[in-house]
DNA sequence: GACCAGGCACATC
DNA sequence: GATGTGCATGGT
């Protein structure tokens, strides 16, 4: 499996890579994003952050201090734009109370810490917070989505009921914990499962299913559908 | 008009 | 612990 996955991302990159996806421009605006995109299309995502931007607001200190019908008004784009205010309002009130805001002094902290620490945040779960480590705080933890689920469940590689720590774990056991590496594996990914797999499910020519075919060892399967 | 898109929290059993 | 439901908009 070790060779698998690394396989799996050298062709992907020969393919289409490098991708150079990187989902914001600054880490409050990827940290914005992780937390906008969830169960969203990243197009109404960047919507969301335009208005942001233009109304001021990229700023933890700027959204705390700002009415809720502001924020209603800048999110709508992206949809569940009441659940997405309290829900961003909640990282900017935690990111503020113990780092001043700073997203730079949040990194500081050990991964360790700062994982459980984020998922105790109301709205945060582990995709966003994975999501926000990788992106935003240069921490080496693979960010499972549902892209990453559909792609190994289609090729047999796990069931596709695994949970999301047991899929995380199978990456960061089999794969050297590098940064550069962990985001455009991600990123490839995403671009795979929006632009590719979706639009050709079972192409006989999709280069993975005839990797996957030459003899790769097939990983441990994950929960079985109940 | 139906379905889907890079989740999460909460209620209920 | 597992399952169901609400949250909302925009593209196809």
């Amino acid at each position: 499996m070790r060779r698998t996955l690394l396989s799996i991302y050298r062709l992907l990159e020969s393919h289409f890579g490098p991708t150079h996806w990187w989902p914001g421009d600054t880490p409050f605006e990827i940290a914005t994003g992780a937390i906008l995109t969830q169960n969203t299309a990243w197009t109404s995502v960047e919507r969301a952050i335009a208005n942001l931007k233009d109304a001021g607001l990229l700023d933890p200190h700027a959204i705390l201090a700002c009415e809720d019908e502001t924020l209603h008004r800048a999110l709508r784009p992206s949809g569940y734009f009441r659940v997405k205010t309290k829900r961003l309002r909640s990282f900017c009130r935690h990111l503020c109370d113990r780092y001043d805001g700073d997203m730079a002094r949040m990194t500081r902290r050990p991964l360790a810490e700062l994982r459980p620490e984020l998922l105790g945040i109301a709205g945060i779960g582990p995709e966003t917070a994975d999501d926000i480590l990788l992106y935003a705080c240069d921490k080496p933890v693979f960010v499972v989505d549902a892209y990453t689920r559909r792609l190994l469940s289609r090729h047999g590689l796990c069931s596709p009921n695994i949970d999301y720590e047991s899929l995380r774990a199978l990456f960061e056991s089999r794969l050297n914990a590098d940064v550069a590496m962990f985001r455009e594996y991600h990123g490839l990914i995403v671009y795979t499962g929006k632009d590719f797999c979706r639009s050709q499910p079972r192409c006989d020519a999709c280069p993975l299913r005839k990797l996957l075919r030459s003899g790769a060892p097939v990983a441990a399967k994950g929960k079985a559908p109940s």
